[in-house]
DNA sequence: AATCGTTATGATGACGTCATCAATTACAAA
DNA sequence: TTTGTAATTGATGACGTCATCATAACGATT
């Protein structure tokens, strides 16, 4: 930056006004510097700039790994890009529901001085802690595991009631649904419900309200979102489990394209025609059209939820004082070639 | 830094010592030291670190988006974890095969004072040269767009090779394949051929080798790595043109397991069986295990490559005067349900 | 002409860390 | 004891930026 003072013949602290606050220099030394600025080819350099003014410009970003739900890598993906449109970093976590490796990130979020935190899925409300002591603003998206931050969540139940209506107007009345064990998240529960949860009482309504079977066993729940579970045949063992039930189901919901996905190959198996013999019903949206048939899915809105947290997070970053919001989004149906007309 | 010096009544050099060549200290000092930096919960400043040391510890991440292809996707996340593992982080940017976006993302890296860059497929040449001129390491993975750079490469021909050999074993003789059309790219090339052309003619003297057909109408080229491209769509279109050949394929190689699950949707609207009426191998091996039936699919050794990127970063930026490298990663036939014995 | 208010600019120092060099201590050899 | 060498430790400043305060320049008003 002292060259391209030097280069403009005026001081450095003129040039940073240029930068920021263009409208306190006079138009003649603003040209000058501008071009001082291109002709030296100036970056401003970012470690500096963090260093004095206590804001890094970046925030950290923590997630599942993509592996077990596509719908968290499509989600970073949004986040990322749109906060490179705002000059925001964006620093990117996976952990693997493993929370030594997001106790691992938060720290280094930490050290790296990130503005904000933004949890997509977060592992345990612990984790969260060392941030909430350091004043560091948090998102929490889609699993609020404690109070005090800012959320993005989702309601499943309005996907999954038209989800159930659309079967039952199809002439379905037996539905079957996978879902994940909540058990298996109860330790790390600190606050409200978990979405597995949610979307199981969401089912358990739209059924009632729609006139299809409450036969309990029609509901399957397996363990895919630890690290070494493997979705895809947990869709496969699921669906199977319900294909060997006395009265089998005509329709099939979903809680997870790659738990379709592995539903899918077990209906293929048994040499079963999709929607023909039985339809299925994904969610997420996010492999659904790579499937065949192309999967009808229950949508979360991806690119809005991004940017909301992306919102939130850096409002919060301008805003010490600024009041915890929580923003939550419905979810809906997208139609496509898996449900079909009842047909037995 | 200070509050941890006061407290163990040292001055601050000899924290800072502490924490980066202990063995300078003497054990008494060192075993206070330690105490006092747990009991007043330090954390170094990345920032202050960086401005001092002129090292980010940090390195920039460039690459496709994970919709064009989750082969990248599921390489950024090992390329983070491992980083993460070295204390690393790691700034990743989407270009979604967009220059301009490529170009930003090497302006904010170079704002971050990244200490190497990672090409995991670059857009163009000329986007590296800011850092090139900045004296930044760069690893071109994938794709080689210019020279003077480490590289980690991938041989395509291993694994087409095994897989031509596989299906002519199964007696195939007319083998289709799906490719993406390497003029597309032709004005970004510099350097040594396409990732692309390098396949299909692996592909073309695969089939030489193994006596199968060399039917120049069983090449189908689509579009489907710029943005608004749509792989599985392109998949479906080309094999239907397959299928509407006078002589069918019995097998088909798709350069993508993107484009293999579109092919699957064509050969499933079509009502025919794979394997049965017509064998299927993907290339990537990343999503082939969620299709049905599940893909046999040309692997690349995703993991390795990773680490090898990392690697070479890490030692560049070690190590100023190293020389360039480049690793050629071979790829192999990962065998699933999606071939079999020739049919008619 | 003197005073005041406004706007534009410059000088200075601090952010937190670590590299460098200087100072001190300890200990062995002479 | 003296001298020399090695091992520790401390003091200082610089990395690049921007916030702050001080100064200067300019007009307008009396």
């Amino acid at each position: 930056m002292g060259d391209v003072a030097r280069y403009a013949g005026v001081s450095p602290a003129t040039v940073a006004r240029v930068l920021y606050e263009p409208e306190k220099v006079s138009e003649e030394k603003r040209l000058r510097i501008r071009e001082a600025l291109k002709a030296t080819g100036y970056r401003p350099n970012a470690a500096a700039r963090g260093l004095r003014t206590q804001k890094s410009h970046s925030i950290g970003l923590l997630m599942v790994d993509g592996s077990l739900n596509p719908f968290f890598s499509q989600l970073s993906q949004v986040i990322r890009s749109e906060a490179m449109k705002r000059g925001y970093t964006v620093l990117t976590y996976q952990h693997g529901m493993n929370a030594q490796r997001e106790a691992d990130a938060v720290a280094q979020c930490l050290q790296q001085q990130a503005d904000a935190v933004i949890f997509a899925y977060a592992v345990t409300a612990e984790g969260m802690q060392p941030l909430m002591d350091a004043g560091v603003p948090i998102v929490q998206v889609e699993q609020a595991r404690r109070p005090g931050t800012d959320m993005v969540l989702v309601d499943p139940a309005t996907g999954i009631d038209e989800a159930v209506r659309h079967l039952t107007d199809l002439g379905h009345r037996r539905i079957g649904f996978l879902g994940a064990d909540p058990d298996r998240y109860a330790r790390a529960r600190h606050h409200g419900r978990t979405q597995e949860e949610d979307r199981i009482l969401a089912f358990q309504g739209a059924v009632l309200r729609h006139g299809a079977s409450t036969d309990p066993d029609l509901i399957r729940l397996g363990l895919y979102s630890a690290p070494d579970d493997d979705p895809a045949r947990e869709g496969r063992r699921m669906m199977e489990e319900l294909l060997d039930l006395p009265q089998r189901p005509t329709a099939v919901i979903s809680s997870g394209d790659i738990l379709a996905a592995g539903a899918l190959q077990a209906l293929h198996a048994a040499g079963l025609n999709v929607p023909g013999d039985i339809s299925l019903i994904g969610f997420d949206n996010s492999i659904s059209n790579l499937l065949s048939p192309p999967l009808t899915s229950i949508g979360r809105p991806l690119e809005e939820m991004a940017r909301a947290a992306l919102d939130m997070a850096l409002a919060a970053t301008a805003d010490e004082t600024r009041e915890h919001r929580c923003e939550i989004f419905s979810t809906s149906l997208v139609l496509r070639a898996s449900t079909g007309l009842r047909g037995e």
